[in-house]
DNA sequence: TGTACACGTCTACATTGTAGAATGTCAAGA
DNA sequence: TCTTGACATTCTACAATGTAGACGTGTACA
């Protein structure tokens, strides 16, 4: 079943997805938060990425796990996210369908003042 | 205002505002579920297109018109859309932002079987 | 201690995505 | 003329997604 990703959800997905993290091995919640924002170019609640992370672990397309202390901070637990298998497939199909529903359309389209 | 659009509404947008449709200047409805479908490459119900077209027009990225009489077909009513300037705003900017989203990462993703 | 942060959780609501039934018209054939 | 089917649109309804904002807690440092 094709699974269509909508905007914002493709967006926090490959804020974990993408090879290499400007934030380096830093998946965790803020720093997706931080990541979207910077892709999005615009303000972004953690409210909404949070939800969008537990919809997308709840479907199976990421995963996650709490690790304690880590060595910088103090004993603070933070959630690392992982991509799933379905979650690269979905990422895959998605784009395929927007790229497809482009298609021989030029862009930037005219016409906008 | 970032004006982001979803992934369906890109669709139903595009079917209307691409250059040469297949269609010729067939852009109502049903042509435009049609044309959906095909990019979508998969079954859309019509309520599901027009339910799209009512938001968009409510939100003036789109403005349709109702015309009687057809040439070919009999007096059949058939409510004909057509894009606005802010329509063509709005599917620049979500393409710009789709495009960040994806900028840097390597095309299909490996990793799925 | 108190004042910033950094991180994550939870609640709640607006907007989108999508199905399916209902209504009405024309065209073709029984 | 009655029936059926394709074509078109509308309406109702609900599930999924998008997004804000408040809250709790631990850390760092003045």
């Amino acid at each position: 079943m094709a699974e269509i990703l909508g905007t914002f959800e493709q967006a926090v997905l490959l804020a974990i997805a993408r090879p290499k993290t400007p934030l380096g091995k830093q998946r965790y919640g803020r720093a997706v938060l931080k990541e979207v924002q910077h892709r999005l170019n615009r303000e972004v609640t953690a409210g909404a990425v949070y939800a969008t992370l537990d919809r997308l672990e709840k479907k199976g397309l990421i995963s996650s796990e709490v690790r304690e202390g880590d060595e910088q901070r103090g004993g603070l637990p933070r959630r690392y996210f992982s991509i799933e298998p379905d979650g690269i497939r979905a990422l895959n199909e998605t784009k395929a369908a927007v790229d497809r529903v482009w298609s021989g359309v030029p862009w930037p389209l005219k016409g906008a003042v």
